[in-house]
DNA sequence: TAACAAATAATAGTATTACTATCATTTGTA
DNA sequence: TACAAATGATAGTAATACTATTATTTGTTA
């Protein structure tokens, strides 16, 4: 027996449900790696329809555009990552521990976790970091927000922003620490590797530096 | 007799230097409130070219394209914001003092300030905050470092790190903490007017609580 | 198993974008 | 006045972001 993991899609996103057909999994499957080899700039429908072995329309039958298809495979993961937080974080008493953990989490490229066949978790991850924001940073953005597009990011932030009020009830900010826990740990990220003047990383000890640099400026401001 | 206030940039960003024309400022000056108001994604030459009263060729003569001018502006952006900390805290002793009117001055929007007829540095204000990620989130970036388009934003880091070991100088990670306080004013400042719900702030008291949400984080990680 | 609908494939077509090229005209300066 | 540099006007191309139509395949149900 298989285990898959089904993450909950606003299903205005879509068209067509990518979920419930092989060619909606390859829809998925080969957005996640071209957005991820190629950046979404030069992503387009054709050069997709192309890798599947499908046509352009058959992609448009399942999503309206190319910003659509972004925002849904981005709801994915922090669906995903919320998921993960849930279950790694399950039997852990201490908030500050649950915290730290979350941070790690945030900050690291998490292997293909196979239990849902069609994505690539740690792609993905790579597309969050160089791509993440483009979601949002938009003129449509309120649109997009009133459909809900956004709801699986708020949603994560709120339970991050609950175990920052776990930690210290009286911290006047979780929500905002919430958000810029999320975007530091992937600017950082990406800063590392492609801008390191705007860090104080090598890239020989990777990833713990920002999760190092991460709770001591989480940690400092809200034990204070 | 008029002050003004040149900022000196990049020479490979542009084929033609946009400040030694009338035509060249006005690309300039129309970008700024094109891109302010309809966006980057939606922003074309053609479109420019028609609000100046020029054609699509005329632009082309001064920029290869569109990315470039946003990097040039957002550069511009960066070389004024650097003049203008070393002009309003260069008579202050106290390193924290000048760190605070540092995260002021990347809160908030300035007025024109005249000092620079053809820019109106409250709409690029408003574009770093939508755009100013779009300048390095690209496949190119590589390129554009080796370029050197990124060096204004570098030495502002450099700057704003310099105060902070001055206030510190044992702290770890005195660039990622730059870097971090200028993405987060920018990226708070966003959400508060679009995604409240991933912030703490209400938009009747406006950049007060960014501001005292960054000093809180800024000053309690640098003094502990 | 025929019959029917749903999904997909194949093809074509449109408006817009992101350019490049050419040539005529204006403008600033030696 | 004359000459080069900058600008304006126009045209053209390949790619993008779609929409529409029709044919074919596939899966289900009577």
């Amino acid at each position: 027996m298989k285990l898959e993991v089904q993450i909950k899609m606003n299903d205005t996103l879509y068209l067509r449900d990518p979920e419930q057909s092989e060619l909606g999994k390859n829809i998925i499957k080969h957005s996640i790696q071209l957005i991820q080899k190629n950046g979404f700039e030069s992503f387009t429908f054709k050069k997709l329809a192309e890798a599947i072995g499908t046509t352009e329309a058959g992609v448009y039958r399942y999503f309206e555009n190319k910003h659509k298809l972004l925002v849904y495979i981005i709801s994915w993961y922090w669906g995903w990552l919320e998921f993960q937080i849930e279950y790694q974080t399950k039997n852990i008493q201490d908030p500050i521990v649950k915290l730290k953990q979350v941070i790690t989490l945030l900050s690291t490229t998490i292997e293909d976790d196979l239990m849902t066949s069609h994505v690539d978790e740690s792609l993905l991850h790579q597309i969050l970091i160089a791509e993440g924001s483009k979601s949002y940073l938009t003129k449509h953005v309120g649109e997009d927000n009133k459909l809900q597009y956004f709801k699986p990011y708020k949603d994560l932030c709120n339970t991050i922003g609950g175990i920052i009020l776990e930690c210290n009830a009286n911290y006047k900010y979780p929500h905002s620490l919430a958000s810029t826990i999320i975007e530091v740990a992937h600017l950082q990220n990406f800063f590392m590797h492609n801008l390191p003047a705007l860090t104080d990383f090598d890239k020989t000890r990777q990833e713990d530096q920002i999760i190092d640099f991460l709770n001591h400026l989480v940690f400092s401001s809200i034990q204070k």
